[in-house]
DNA sequence: GATGAATGAGAATTCATTCAT
DNA sequence: TATGAATGAATTCTCATTCAT
């Protein structure tokens, strides 16, 4: 981090400097509210104020609300994304993968808990919103680890629509659990999580080619 | 006041008939609305405007957007509560208890698809909480269904809590994919999903108190 | 109170007794409504909902919220300006013309405190509202009965419209202090106002002919 | 900050200027059209379109018409209440100090005239409450100044509070009185008021300790 | 007459975007 | 480039009034 920030301000001067840290400042605000409010129901007003930038600014960088959400998606696809997919990439076993997987993202999840304790609160009247970006965009990239593990040989050949599916709804549905618990417990989920889809697995029926939407 | 009620809905005048027609007018449209434009991007106008009714009409019957939304996932869920539950009572096995609520969810899904959708896709973006009362139920109540089954020896001493999440997040991601493909084929969604928790079940740890919060 | 109804039961039907009954439910809800919202602020929904009849039915009655006001007007004038109006007709003195309308006036308004108590609550915030039409009816009518005494020769010549002035704003004022005590003692608040009035009276300037806009 | 401050008044952009003066656009809409329809009549449209500028500028400046309302009433209490206080503090006898507040307040009445009416007369049925932080702290100003006066011997004992009250009420209604005569003459109405508190004074009862809630 | 839902004009309010400073 | 007030179209919501039952 200090690294880099010295990089940046050798390379940069003044102005672009302070243009960078705009343009952060902007997305930085975006990923707190788009996760506070949804999507949906955040306005630009709401990510200008969640910064301490004046309202036109907003359009020095980006042109709407869109936008932003697609340089968030971009920012993520830079830094979160690649670790995924690069411990996917260098499993040697189908635990290996599965579990690799499950255990980064209920981390994830527990470390990022802060985030959500506000929702929790209401126990029953609300679901936790795991529905951050860099959690979709996380998942969005496991089907096509999928394909390439059964390319390799790694998998059996299952039908990889389906197995990321079933892999993104058991991840989502079983972090919402976990933390409801009085301790969340990674490691106690990653091992119910896991143990489903080894022995589960086994028993799926092998396709010769998958029909992918 | 029970014959009152009875008498009323049994003769229902034109008044209440009409009233439960312009109810059916709204979530129709908003359904229509919601799938064509995504819960974000609707407004409350939007939906007037796929009705033949006035503006203020609407708020005879809900006061948001978000209320409409909510007795849409409700009506759903009233409709198929109901059926997955006696499909799990009658189960004799653990795979007529799995394969009974995953064929039942599945073909529910498949002939009632534009609700469905209108729910699930909303954006591609974000996610939408499902947390109607109705919704709650139906995952309270396959959850002790399934405390009820091991508790009769049917299933093993697994984790209801975490077993309930992973087989409702398998249903609705899947359900999902399914309906994205070309030939929507509940079988084989089925098949898969009933294939990944029977292998799965064999292979889950045991316990011998749930921490269920 | 029995006797108004026995009497009413005998000269009318019962058709005759529920229109009856239905005006002055829509009176007391607009009486009581207009006091708690103020009139500006109340609409005739409001009034209907404080009422068990249907919105319908308000129009059967009055055509509209000023129309009710004017009703309720006529009503007090009725009831609460001839006794205030007989007390001052029979004074025998100043004194007891001044006297009389403060402690009738004090009296009312520790008497119906209660209406006024929820706004009491934020001492320092709200003053309280004492302009309900029953008091500005009662007031309006003080002018037309000081004129008369100065006719009659009872009260000196002074200029009856500042005097009716200055009377209402001291038993405002002061009634809404004597209210803010711990033990609002009308007594109190009577022999200062009227003391008051009793002395100044003697120094203020009798005229020829008052000019009264 | 105090030279920040100071400097930015001093030189005050074209920016600033622009904000002042549409503040001030729309207190002196919003006095026009009160004086016209009344408070209650009044909406928030009614004030805009009597400004040349946008609907939404309105919400830049104050929240809803009653926010203006007492903005309006702020403005006015607190060019009043300065010369009030100034008029008391250097009365030498009980005349000087209550001629003093009346004259003041009766010409600042006359020569604000569009200001009070704005104020007082809204609707000719209800009341409107004076409760601005400015209004009150005038009021509790004249009650200070009464103890004092009262402690310092230029008053006998009486009660502060009740005194204050009275005052006040005289001065509102009066000059709301003298407004509505053909020819508003302040001596005359300052003669009249003063005149029956030099009387009533003499003749109220003095006490030893006030309650003063 | 009573009912209460429908109506739709209109009021309050928000918000993306512009633009002078 | 940054600022932040102005804009006004669009939206949410309310309400007096009507009218079929």
């Amino acid at each position: 981090m200090d690294l880099t920030t010295t990089t940046r301000a050798r390379v940069a001067g003044k102005r672009e400097r302070t243009k960078q840290q705009n343009r952060l400042l902007i997305l930085q605000a975006a990923r707190k509210v788009f996760a506070e409010l949804g999507y949906g129901a955040t306005t630009v007003r709401d990510i200008v104020r969640a910064t301490p930038l004046a309202a036109g600014t907003f359009y020095n960088y980006f042109n709407s609300k869109e936008e932003v959400f697609q340089a968030m998606q971009d920012e993520i696809a830079l830094r979160i994304r690649p670790r995924l997919h690069e411990e996917r990439a260098k499993a040697r076993s189908i635990e290996e993968f599965i579990l690799g997987t499950f255990r980064t993202f209920f981390e994830y999840v527990a470390s990022d808990e802060a985030n959500f304790h506000a929702i929790r609160r209401n126990t029953d009247t609300l679901r936790v919103r795991m529905d951050t970006p860099e959690i979709l965009a996380g998942f969005h990239e496991l089907r096509s680890d999928l394909e390439e593990a059964i390319a390799n040989g790694l998998f059996p050949s299952l039908d990889p629509d389906y197995l990321m599916a079933a892999i993104v709804g058991v991840a989502f549905e079983i972090a919402e659990r976990m933390l409801r618990r009085a301790r969340p417990d990674t490691e106690d989920a990653t091992r119910f999580a896991t143990a489903l889809f080894m022995g589960g697995i086994k028993a799926l029926p092998t396709i010769n080619s998958g029909d992918t939407a």
